[in-house]
DNA sequence: TCGTCGATGTTGACACTGTCTACAAAGGAG
DNA sequence: CTCCTTTGTAGACAGTGTCAACATCGACGA
C-alpha cells in the first residue's frame, strides 16, 4: 500500500498534478495571468520542476487546451445522448439545438478555461482527430439533418461555419459581451431565439413549418 | 516654427507616440506579447516615462481598445454608405449585410488588434456610447429593418444578439479557427453563406422570397 | 528679468517571471 | 552493491510592471 500523497523527493505523479494545478489557476486568474512558478508553488515543489515534464510553458497550455478541448466534445455527447423523438427529422433538428446548448453551457461553466483553449497562439497545428474536435461533433450532426433530408446537400456545404459562427460567437458574447452579467434566463431566453433563428434558417430551403416548441429536448 | 521631431527632453506629443507605438508592437507581437518597455524603446524614450501618462499597462490597454473600437464604427459608417438600391427593403436587408461584410473585413485587416480589443479582460465596465459601440451601428440597421417591415417587432427582439454572434464568431473563425489560412475566396464564399443564413432567417418570418443577389451591395 | 512650481522624463530599485545550467536524490537494471 | 536514467532542486540571467527619488523643462507671477 503506498501513500500517495507522502511528500517523497519523487512527486510520482508531478506532471497530473502540474496539470490540475495549472487548471485551477487559470480557473481563478484568467486564461493569461498565472505562472508557471506559481504552479510549481501550488503543487508544493520547486519552479523548474515543470521543466522536466513540459519544455516550454506554452507546452502546458496546448495540454491544457486539447483537455478543455476533449471535455467540451465529451459534454457534447452527453448532451445529444438525451435528444428523444420519434420523428427522425424532428429528432436531428433537436440534436443540432441541443449541440448548440451544450456548447454555450460549457463555455459558461468553464470560462476562463474555454476561451484558454479557443485563443491559445500556440494553435495546434495539426488540426485534432474528429473524436477529440468539437467541430468533428457539429459535422456529424449536420450530416444526420442531411440524411433525414432536412438539410439539402447545396446547405450542408458549409453549414459548419454558420452554426459554429452564431454558437461560438453567443458564448464570446456571454462570457466577455453584453451578455456578462445577464442570469440565466435573460440568456436562456436569447440563445433559443440563436437556435432557433439557426433552424428556420435551413428549415427556410425546404419549406417546413416550425412550431413553438420543437426545437425542445424532446419527450 | 516648432521642429516637432527634435528630441527634447519634453517630448510634446509622447503620449500620442505611446498610442501609436504600441499599436504597432500588438499589431507585430499579438495582444499579449509586447511590453510596456519596449514601446518607451520604439519611441526613444526611458522606460517608465509611459507612467506620466498611463498610471498602468492595462490603461493603454484600454485606450488601445476604445480606439480599435471606434476604428470598426467608421469602417462600418463608410460600408453603409456605399449601400444602394431604391427598393427600400432590399436596401435595408443590404445594409445588415454589409454591415457583418465590414465587421469580418475589419476583424481580418487588423487581427491583433480586433483580438486585443474584444478579448482586455479589464473591459470597460461603461459601456461605450452608441456612436463609440459597433453593437450600437448594428442596432440601428436591424431598427431600419423594422422600419421598412423586413423585421417583426417580435423578430427584432433579441436580433442584434444573433447577428453578433454569428458575424463576430465567424471573425473569430477566420482569425484563430479553421478557416484561418484560407483565402479570400473561400473566406467570402463561407461569409456569405452566414449572410444569407441570416437574412434568410427573418425572410422566412415574413415570406419573402429571396433572389441568389439579393445581398450584394446593390446597383 | 528672474525665480518658482507643476508637468514631464530619467534613474535605480524591487519583486516577479520564463528559462538555462549545474547539481542532487531516487529508483531500477546489471 | 554499482551505475545510470529519471526526476526534482538551486542558482543565475535577462526581461517585465511598478514604485520612489531625482532631473529638466516651460509657463507664469514677482
Amino acid at each position: 500500500m503506498r501513500r500517495v500523497s507522502a511528500p517523497t523527493y519523487h512527486h510520482g505523479r508531478l506532471r497530473q498534478a502540474l496539470i490540475d494545478a495549472a487548471a485551477d489557476a487559470v480557473r481563478e486568474r484568467g486564461p493569461e495571468d498565472w505562472s508557471l512558478r506559481d504552479v510549481g508553488r501550488r503543487v508544493g515543489v520547486s519552479h523548474n520542476a515543470a521543466y522536466r515534464h513540459f519544455a516550454h510553458r506554452d507546452d502546458l497550455v496546448v495540454v491544457l487546451s486539447e483537455l478543455t478541448m476533449a471535455r467540451l466534445v465529451d459534454a457534447l455527447h452527453q448532451r445529444l445522448a438525451l435528444v428523444k423523438g420519434d420523428d427522425p427529422v424532428l429528432r436531428a433538428r433537436r440534436a443540432l439545438a441541443e449541440t448548440g446548448r451544450g456548447y454555450v453551457d460549457f463555455a459558461i461553466s468553464d470560462p476562463h478555461l474555454f476561451r484558454l483553449a479557443f485563443t491559445s497562439t500556440v494553435a495546434t497545428e495539426p488540426s485534432p482527430p474528429p473524436e477529440r474536435d468539437p467541430y468533428g461533433v457539429l459535422s456529424r450532426v449536420l450530416d444526420g439533418l442531411v440524411e433525414v433530408g432536412y438539410l439539402t446537400p447545396e446547405a450542408r456545404q458549409d453549414a459548419e461555419l454558420t452554426c459554429w459562427s452564431a454558437v461560438h460567437g453567443f458564448s464570446i458574447l456571454c462570457i466577455e459581451g453584453p451578455l456578462r452579467g445577464a442570469g440565466d434566463a435573460e440568456r436562456n431566453g436569447a440563445l433559443e431565439q440563436v437556435l432557433v433563428a439557426i433552424d428556420r434558417s435551413y428549415a427556410a430551403t425546404t419549406g417546413t413549418v416550425i412550431g413553438p416548441d420543437d426545437l425542445r429536448v424532446g419527450a
